[in-house]
DNA sequence: TACATAAAAATAGTATTACTATTATATTGT
DNA sequence: ACAATATAATAGTAATACTATTTTTATGTA
């Protein structure tokens, strides 16, 4: 027994649901493994469709291309995120507690035991880290904004200003401050990673326990 | 009359210093007009040996290829950038101030009357505002890194770090404090501009005053 | 001035990418 | 059993990201 959960997203970043096919699910489940381990750059339709014995056509009944796809992943992640977001908050009043809870969902959220079989979560915060900023620098940005693409992402930046602005009404930089903490979780890991002479902290695999120490201080002490 | 700069990069960074030659200057000078115009990944080399009435295989000689011409002129804006904080931080004492020079200095290092005249420091901003993460992101970051590709951007963590450090000894992030100030710095000029949504500021063409109020705010703060 | 060297331009060509179009074959639902 | 839809197979194109080779032009020096 499980319960099954479908994250739904905005209908332009798909020409077709691929959540709603057996092609469709693979297609999302070993793209994240390409683009893992690959990089974006260097991901094509034709190695997709190779490593899923299907064909490049196939694939672009899915997706226009493969930017679409990145968007569509990038998405994913953060309505994921937002449901962590949601469930972990219930019933919590205090809202310096909150924005704990909040720092540790999307810090943490690949190892949320999650029920979706067809998103390997842990490598898909990966692409985040690596890839994620990519999505939204582009070109495109303005067509991609006005058709609602980056909206999952404004409604976790929304969801957390608000509980700063809950911890303190006058602050003045509630988006700015929401959106930093997501950015600053992605950099400092990748950092870390791979240029640690670039910030103060350490990861090991998995394990970001400093990286939320760090954004925790950070936000209390700006909201202090 | 007038004070000529040669910035210099590490030599891998290009098959032939373009800076010593009339047409590796017409490169970058171009390439930069290009890359702002269209955007990195609809930047080619063709259409830039187009624009410069020459040849891809010209521009081969120079740059092996984009992804290593990107990386060229971000590193350039930041040797650029680190010039600036130590011209503008000659003969000032207190820390604090100099933290103030360092964000001004990198803010508004496009309006610093330059004297480089192969380099339109405006436009080449807004490359580092909108493109800049890619030249790091990428599965090459760790063979770039061992080359060195990166020192530039490093100097300047390290320059911001000390100047954090004389502030406060004890603080705990003062690498990861300089490297979000700057990733805030373009990411906040990125979102007011394209995804306004996600930022608490407003920027008028060059105008970023308030991202500068902003960061010196959240600075002073965290420093307090 | 002549000659060597190096820079630049011209030409040509290749493998790969990012697609589109068309037809054939399965699979599924009624 | 039939129609509808999903998937697969095949083929093809324009553009990209290069490399190699030869020719022309400019520059510096004996």
């Amino acid at each position: 027994m499980s319960v099954e959960i479908k994250i739904s997203l905005n209908q332009g970043l798909y020409k077709k649901d691929p959540q709603d096919s057996k092609l469709g699910r693979k297609i999302i489940y070993n793209s994240i493994i390409l683009i893992d381990e690959f990089g974006f750059e260097s991901f094509t339709f034709k190695k997709l469709a190779e490593k899923i014995n299907s064909t490049e056509a196939s694939i672009y009944r899915y997706f226009g291309n493969k930017h679409v796809l990145l968007i569509f992943l990038v998405n994913w992640y953060w309505e994921w995120v937002n449901y962590l977001i949601k469930i972990n908050m219930t019933n919590v009043e205090d809202p310096k507690r909150k924005l704990e809870i909040i720092i540790h969902s999307f810090v943490s959220a690949a190892e949320e035991n999650p029920s979706v079989e067809y998103v390997n979560e842990s490598k898909l915060h990966n692409i985040i880290i690596a890839e994620g900023g990519k999505a939204y620098h582009t070109k495109e940005v303005d067509t991609e904004n006005s058709k609602g693409f980056f909206s999952s992402y404004k409604q976790l930046a929304t969801t957390t200003s608000e509980v700063i602005a809950e911890i303190k009404p006058e602050f003045k930089y509630p988006f700015a401050l929401a959106t930093n903490l997501f950015e600053m979780s992605n950099n400092h890991i990748y950092f870390a990673r791979h240029l640690p002479r670039l910030t103060d902290i350490k990861v090991n695999g998995d394990n970001v326990k400093e990286v939320e120490n760090m954004l925790n201080y950070f936000s209390q002490k700006l909201l202090s």
